[in-house]
DNA sequence: CCAGTATTTAATTGTTTAATTAATTTAAAT
DNA sequence: ATTTAAATTAATTAAACAATTAAATACTGG
């Protein structure tokens, strides 16, 4: 693996590395979700979610759209997905697969 | 995903968010390194990477065997270089899958 | 025992991160 | 136009992180 491949996945591991952010990311797995919704599933004030939804904006995981003065955010890139997966696979189930 | 799992994982991910720790990891994929051998290969001091090290142990990450007065250090757990492989799949090639 | 090498530990210092609170923007509804 | 709700932004403060340097430990060989 090179540097820059390096850098640019140690970077990606570390927005997916705080409980919220990575909650938040499993909650947008299955549907989008507005920062109401997502506070109502996490612990955490309003501006709190908006500050982590901007971090995972800002790395290009997640984009929005707009409705009414709603914000519906959404997972951006299949690899997330994947990678989500992958993560709850090796850690979250006793298969041996 | 339940909280805990999500803890753990995200506590995970906070170690392997480094990039001289995602080095280390990416190096220790084949081979065993000793702390020399591995401040060959990435820029920084002995005791940098003693500490990344040391990071990477009480992960449960990496174990080591002593041999002389060196400390042969290994990948502990396979789900790790399952998930390094994943990662180097979705954010290292051009393919399709 | 002494010298030399490998590694770890400790202490320091600067930087980054995170949560909280308050203020601001944006849009809708009355 | 004013009010209300949703979301963002800004400012503050405390905590966590990371690199550097120096000191300490562990082990080997003469």
């Amino acid at each position: 693996m090179h540097n820059e491949h390096i850098a640019a996945i140690a970077a990606l591991l570390k927005t997916m590395s705080h409980p919220i952010r990575l909650k938040i990311l499993c909650l947008l797995l299955d549907r989008e979700m507005t920062v109401g919704d997502i506070r109502g599933e996490v612990k955490t004030t309003n501006a709190n979610v908006s500050q982590h939804l901007s971090i995972l904006r800002n790395q290009g995981i997640i984009s929005f759209r707009k409705e009414a003065n709603f914000i519906y955010n959404r997972i951006n890139d299949p690899r997330i997905l994947q990678l989500i997966q992958t993560l709850r696979k090796l850690f979250c189930t006793n298969s041996a697969n």
